[in-house]
DNA sequence: AAAATATGTCAACATGGCTGACATAAATAT
DNA sequence: ATATTTATGTCAGCCATGTTGACATATTTT
């Protein structure tokens, strides 16, 4: 049995048509919500494979993640992104720069601060993980007609909590300036 | 410092602007691949909550949702779903039929089977997180105009593995025609 | 000089993945 | 009828990654 199936085993099979239109309000929208959940669990897999190989999981991906966009980020600024304890940063964190995936300098102005940066070979692989993850969402989008960026940016970006999503799209902003002067 | 904010401190800031068009081929698109991250974690953070206060997690909240959507399932079935093994799985299960919330039934043509049904306190709690994930949902609908749920039910079917996509909407139509003769 | 801040570290624990081995009951095949 | 396969469960232990609490160190701020 290959990984990431789903059961069609057990009752009786009819044609796959398109998911009911879940009119009445109150009602959940079971669509959505399974949808995300399959959309994410298979967006999330593809980085999964190439970083087990290498001895990490989800959690470095997420540290090269965004230390590889906002280059120079305190590791205060990491855990408030992150939204987990220094100590399992820590962990984290002690491995990659180790392996030389991530590299600490120390603050120019504030010496206290271990400023995070990306070594080329970590930069490397934040690309080609990011790079799988492009792949599917450029095929998505080119299944789909134009507009389907816009369209996924502005649901994706409604999802987020209300109180938050300023603080996120400034973050997004932010990087892209900073990899496009890198 | 509460949960679920995101750094803004360092680097000078500048007025949130839309995402960047990201045009050229062959970068990231990171803006879908932030976006994707924030909008999940804030998805299943609402859930998480509650779970939290019951002592469950986001193991047997899965659990619970498939169960409840597809009830009579098999275990089988429901492990290939989940993508864990039988293992994983029997922890989690067990507490949830120890503590009511899932009942397990001997199958009536194979009785070696042990079909999967939610008891009517687990069906309130299924309704009681996947209304809250439909809160979200309907809000963010809500700030995009009239299409916007067709557009996310594409944007979202798309993003699954081209292989699997048609497993997912069949399981999708079958569990609402279920939800509905139920 | 004292207090606050940024970071790191030690120790212990919880959850939820995993593998491997083995047990049981029931269905299926020979 | 016996043998095999299948569906499920269970024991034991490992790993990754989250948690809390306590404390250490260097540096900045008051």
């Amino acid at each position: 049995m290959s990984a990431k199936t789903v059961a069609t085993a057990g009752l009786s099979e009819r044609p796959a048509g398109s998911a009911a239109p879940t009119a009445a309000a109150g009602e959940p929208t079971w669509d959505i919500i399974e949808l995300l959940f399959f959309a994410y669990r298979d967006f999330v897999g593809d980085p999964d494979e190439v970083l087990s190989k290498l001895g990490f999981g989800r959690a470095h991906h997420r540290v090269l993640h965004f230390v590889n966009r906002n280059p120079g980020m305190k590791v205060a600024d990491l855990l408030d992104i992150l939204n987990i304890t220094k100590q399992s940063l820590g962990r984290v964190l002690k491995q990659m720069v180790d392996q030389g995936f991530i590299l600490q300098k120390e603050g120019a102005q504030d010496r206290r601060q271990r400023l995070l940066y990306v070594t080329p070979k970590g930069e490397a692989l934040a690309l080609k993980l990011a790079g799988l993850q492009t792949a599917r969402i450029t095929r998505a989008f080119g299944e789909l007609g134009p507009g389907a960026h816009e369209a996924a940016r502005r649901f994706l970006t409604a999802m987020i909590d209300t109180d938050n999503r300023e603080g996120v799209l400034r973050l997004i902003a932010r990087a892209d300036r900073a990899s496009k002067r890198g």
